[in-house]
RNA sequence: GGAGGGGUGGCCGAGCGGUCAAUGGCAGCAGACUGUAAAUCUGCCGGGUUUCACCCUACGUUGGUUCAAAUCCAACCCCCUCCA
């Protein structure tokens, strides 16, 4: 389907659509004027995750289009816990914990957009402002009455559960009602005429802009994005050592960076589209390498992506100093360090550097030939190292001992 | 309420008195091959230490039988199936 605007066609082309509730009535809306456009976020976590990036991406887009994009803090649904997907009830946050989880979020936001007071600047609202006003009966009166427990029972976030027998509170039930009543405050505070989110979002998308036309008799959209997944099929961003966080303090730049140039080859040309800013007839160049091109790629796709979340500086040092230390074999500066007073053993460096939980551990990628010493395997155990050598865990994992 | 079946290591899933730290698969780690990829092959894969060995902790929980229990018994907790 080929659409006017130019927000549309944007995500259309870097491939973030999945489904949407009216393509026709959305795309002539975008195309005729700034469209207010929101994404809900969670806020259990002090950090957002490489899985939050995809609709961290869309409001990009929506912004750079002309558009104003909403960032909805679910301060107030966090203290209810979204059901989906999840077997049993989240634990609950108290008021101090999701304030400074919020913060923390914020921050992530604005490497990816610009916030202020302008037409399309971004602003950030917590639907705690109106979720904790609200009066229970009047609340029920006015949209309760919109809701079919019959429908909402027919929801798999709720059929999940209850199939399963498992318990699903009250309290988790409304979450649903919550969501689609956030679209409606946003709606009637400013404007807002569209929100995105993940495909297992849909349902709940959907019952806000029923419930807005119900009410109020306007027009909403709703739009939301594929699962993204990686070529061997497994979901993206979630790696064995758990989630990819965005925020530096849960994850260095040189890790993140790390991460993107790990990705499979078969992902390059739709991660550089998602995830990047270059344009998409050079990504469609990049994303046609072969052998030591798609290489390139990957590098060229790490450092974007990095420079994004992080920023440029981060970026290039990161890059540089994997440039450094696996195309020469050499070390930079961006490297994890372990400070020493003295010599130390192989052993002591490789837990130091957080390479091995335990001697044992330690002592078999010694055992293995997986420890080296500026690049040459070890054998002993006892293996001396000194300040400004570089101590390696198999292919990728690489440290610096430095003097204290 | 009645009748059965089951709860095992990060996950799935064997074992059903000693040879069990527990087959196998997945995930993970390391090595080989490569391109810091994929696929494939090999090794490791509860924790600790003075590591061809030893010591801890583990098979839902608590007790018991036994020289010896993940394996048998009892009670309790939880899950599943069928009947009411």
């Amino acid at each position: 389907m080929t659409h006017s605007s130019e927000f549309l066609q944007r995500l259309d082309a870097r491939g973030f659509i999945h489904q949407i509730t009216d393509a026709a009535a959305l795309d002539a809306a975008a195309h005729k004027g700034p469209i207010t456009a929101y994404v809900g976020f969670d806020c259990t976590a002090p950090s957002l995750h490489i899985g939050n990036l995809v609709s961290i991406m869309m409001l990009r887009h929506l912004q750079q289009a002309g558009h104003k994009p909403i960032v909805l803090m679910g301060g107030g649904t966090t203290k209810v816990g979204d059901p989906s997907g999840k077997d049993e009830a989240r634990q609950l946050l108290d008021d101090g914990q999701i304030a400074a989880n919020m913060a923390s979020i914020r921050r992530i936001f604005e490497r990816f957009l610009r916030f202020g007071d302008g037409p399309s600047d971004a602003i950030m609202v917590n639907n705690d402002e109106w979720l904790s006003q609200l009066r229970y009966i009047p609340f029920l009166r006015d949209v309760g009455r919109h809701f079919s427990v019959n429908r909402m029972l027919s929801f798999d976030s709720v059929k999940l559960r209850l199939d399963r027998e498992q318990p699903l509170s009250f309290l988790e039930f409304n979450y649903m009602i919550f969501q689609a009543y956030d679209y409606l405050e946003l709606s009637r505070r400013h404007g807002c005429t569209l929100q995105m989110g993940g495909s297992d979002q849909w349902g709940n998308i959907v019952n806000g802009t029923d419930l807005i036309r119900r009410i109020d008799g306007r027009e909403a959209f709703g739009l939301t994005t594929p699962l993204i997944t990686r070529a061997d099929g497994a979901k993206m961003g979630k790696t064995a050592r758990g989630a990819v966080w965005l925020h530096e303090d849960q994850l260095p730049h040189f890790d993140y960076w790390q991460f993107w140039r790990n990705t499979h080859d078969a992902d390059v040309g739709k991660f550089l589209a998602l995830f990047t800013d270059l344009p998409l007839d050079e990504i469609a160049r990049l994303a046609a390498l072969d052998g030591a091109g798609i290489n390139h790629a990957k590098e060229v796709l790490a450092t974007e992506a990095t420079a994004l979340c992080r920023g440029r500086a981060a970026a290039e040092a990161a890059a540089a100093t994997a440039r450094a230390t696996f195309a020469d074999g050499g070390t930079g500066a961006a490297l994890p360090q372990f400070a020493v007073a003295a010599p130390v053993t192989i052993i002591e460096a490789l837990i130091g550097l957080g390479f091995a939980a335990s001697k044992n551990e330690a002592r078999k990628l010694v055992a293995q030939g997986g420890a080296r010493i500026d690049g040459n395997a070890v054998t002993s155990d006892a293996a001396p190292v000194a300040p400004g050598q570089k101590v390696s865990a198999g292919k990728k994992r690489h440290g610096l001992v430095v003097a204290a």
